[in-house]
DNA sequence: AATGCCGATCTTGTATGGAAGTGCGCCGGC
DNA sequence: GCCGGCGCACTTCCATACAAGATCGGCATT
């Protein structure tokens, strides 16, 4: 594998580290299960321990590493209970977060949203299913910023790379188109004032993710406890 | 100050610093704005500094620590901003845990709520505020375990820390009694089997918070942000 | 007197050596 | 052949030294 010179210009070589190990755990490039060492790592950026093991206890902190004191540190699999308490916990907030944005809609609400589904149309019809995603990802932030709890969806983040992790996992299997129609559902709720409707309409937009948590399971058993 | 010694036996000298430090700062003992260092602290345990950098860098993803590089690390002020958000997360959460409790109600659930309440009246009758604080976090507690998702209330607690440093400034102020009223009519509605009564006594009783957060912020200004 | 430079002295960041614990495989005894 | 003890190799953990940026005050210059 090349040295992969650490190019973002963070401020210390340690963030830098963490940003490069986090991005290679989500792309798994590093398999839940994986047995790595600082000194390991530090080799293969060439930078030395220090910085390494201070990474390693900010993922660890994520959840995304496993330090066992004295033993070794290992990437960390995937825990489906996690998995289905994270979606538990997301799915509480977004449906408050849906019911304060159509509880009270402002006209150009509606607008915004209408226009990042556009994006989404022409990301999925170019096939860039990783432009999907983040287009995704804005769309619910986007939500979130509307209920003006933006810092909490900082929030959600943080709990987020687990499902990121087996998102990744199934980037060519999953709809984009069913996704989008289903963003358009929650819109119209939105546009309507309607905040049972765009409740229900979160609830089973959201639902989706159980189905493919368990075809990921079944496909890559190794991966998960 | 006493040197403290560290007397919890946790496998590394970085988790019991952590440990340390986390009471002392969720106590009060390190007041927000207080500038400290590694070296300060180091020689305050008696450890070197390496074990207590680590410990300042994961504090600093809990939000108590804030590390300005090259500068200091100071005890970050509460975050008005940042508390009410976690508030929110906390209503979306325990809503939605509380309709799933009432929803799909079991004899005993109600039985083990009772019995709590009584346990807190006896707390509050003995004037041992300390003792009502973690048995109403107990009694949270175990209805995130009724509903099945105790691993959620984890992830909670983790962005519960703002709020315990509030409410350890109004240790003496909030009144046990009336949470102890609340507490009962949520249970009331648990037992009745009536989901929407339960979630409008839930969220009434975690409003309360909303108004001991303004008290605290004219009291101690300093504190905040 | 006001201002800008400059260095002493803080801070955190990084590097490196060794201490302590764990696991695994070899080797000898049975 | 089987089993137990022992030591080597590996890990993380801690201590210490040094590097580099930031701050603040004195001091010279204007």
């Amino acid at each position: 594998m090349a040295p992969a010179a650490l190019e973002n210009t963070k401020e210390t070589i340690a963030m830098r580290v963490v940003d490069a190990l986090r991005d290679d755990i989500i792309t798994m490039g590093l398999k839940p299960g994986d047995v790595i060492s600082e000194s390991d790592i530090a080799g293969r950026y060439g930078v030395s321990r220090q910085p390494v093991r201070e990474a390693f206890i900010r993922l660890a902190q994520q959840g995304l590493l496993l330090i066992r004191p004295k033993r070794a540190t290992v990437v960390k699999k995937i825990s489906p209970v996690g998995v289905r308490q994270s979606r538990f916990i997301r799915e509480s907030i977004e449906v408050e977060i849906i019911r304060r944005v159509a509880g009270q809609p402002s006209d150009d609400a509606a607008d915004v949203l209408v226009k990042l589904i556009a994006d989404q149309e022409a990301a999925s019809d170019a096939g860039d299913s990783r432009r999907f995603h983040t287009l995704d990802e804005l769309f619910h932030r986007t939500l979130a910023r509307l209920a003006g709890v933006e810092y909490a969806w900082q929030l959600i983040d943080d709990h987020k790379m687990q499902l990121d992790r087996v998102r990744y996992l199934t980037l060519g299997v999953s709809s984009t188109q069913r996704a989008i129609a289903e963003h358009k559902q929650i819109v119209e709720a939105v546009a309507k004032a309607d905040p049972t409707a765009a409740e229900t309409a979160m609830r089973a937009h959201l639902a989706r993710a159980e189905l493919l948590l368990n075809q990921t399971i079944s496909d890559f058993p190794d991966y998960f406890e």
